[in-house]
DNA sequence: GCGGGTTTGTTGAAGTTTCAAGATCTGCGA
DNA sequence: TCGCAGATCTTGAAACTTCAACAAACCCGC
């Protein structure tokens, strides 16, 4: 770790160290759950549940790439891989024929409703069974500030 | 999104929400500075700057595993792949004959210090930034609570 | 010493992500 | 209307991760 222009401060390194090691641990620990319970990685399971929550339970490729926070390379792959499973369909889009929507199927909600109450039990666990109301809130306000930025 | 057991109460799941997007664009976006700059992905330029920290520049392989939150396994691939670049090196542990000690060569110290300033730069860029000296204590105490259920 | 359970580290295969290239279609200015 | 820059989505190959299985060496009680 070189010293070069402007290194971090020492809370800031602290916290920075704290910071990653979440990054890394968080995440993989939901992975592991989720593929324990479901087969399928966290990413896929995010895929989901953004259906889930959609009128008509689909939404244009591009879209549900954006809003996962993904490439529409890897959405691709990952929808190519949730269809063999029977729980997302393809169909073209209606007003733009490059388009196309992909649909959470019955089989694919009745999945997701399975792996949800774990999942849930696991963020809680993980995450709010250790945070105070005020921690909440402060995390909450935290975030909000970084996600302009990290959205581009 | 069922409404099963316990689900998440309103400022929660605001706050989890904030939290994932956080999760999955921050690392990514360290991934994507990385790998443009020295054509490495995050984690293996965390396996480097681990090493550098270290006397002799070198740890042993498990012990390496478990600072940088990964399997032993992906840091036997990971280090493979280092070692082709002429980074890293292995050589046999004296004190036990199972193991294996991963050192850091000049070669990847010179790697790490051309990347350090361009990586702490996003790093400011992405998080410090925006936080004022509250916010990064808030920040600090907060990681420090989920940390030692995340480390198992 | 001698087994048997554990720790350490590697390997190969299967699954996922990244990257670059490409096919198709839209929107818009000339 | 034509033509072309840009948007949408897919594909294949290479890189990375996960998982299960394995070999080798340590540790510890007998």
């Amino acid at each position: 770790m070189t010293d070069e222009p402007r290194w971090l401060s020492g809370p800031e390194l602290r916290t920075w160290l704290n910071l990653t090691q979440v990054l890394i641990q968080l995440p993989a620990a939901l992975d592991r759950q989720l593929r324990d319970d479901t087969g399928i990685p966290h990413a896929y399971y995010q895929i989901l549940a953004m259906l889930s929550d959609r009128p008509g339970r689909s939404m244009r490729m591009t879209d549900l790439a954006r809003v996962v926070g993904t490439t529409t390379s890897r959405l691709s792959h990952a929808v190519t891989s949730l269809e063999q499973r029977g729980w997302v369909r393809r169909s073209a889009c209606v007003t733009d024929r490059r388009g196309q929507v992909a649909e959470l199927t019955d089989e694919g909600m009745a999945v997701l409703e399975a792996a949800a109450p774990g999942h849930v039990a696991e963020v809680r666990r993980l995450v709010f069974d250790h945070l105070t109301e005020a921690d909440v809130a402060r995390l909450h306000e935290i975030t909000a500030k970084l996600l302009p930025t990290l959205n581009d």
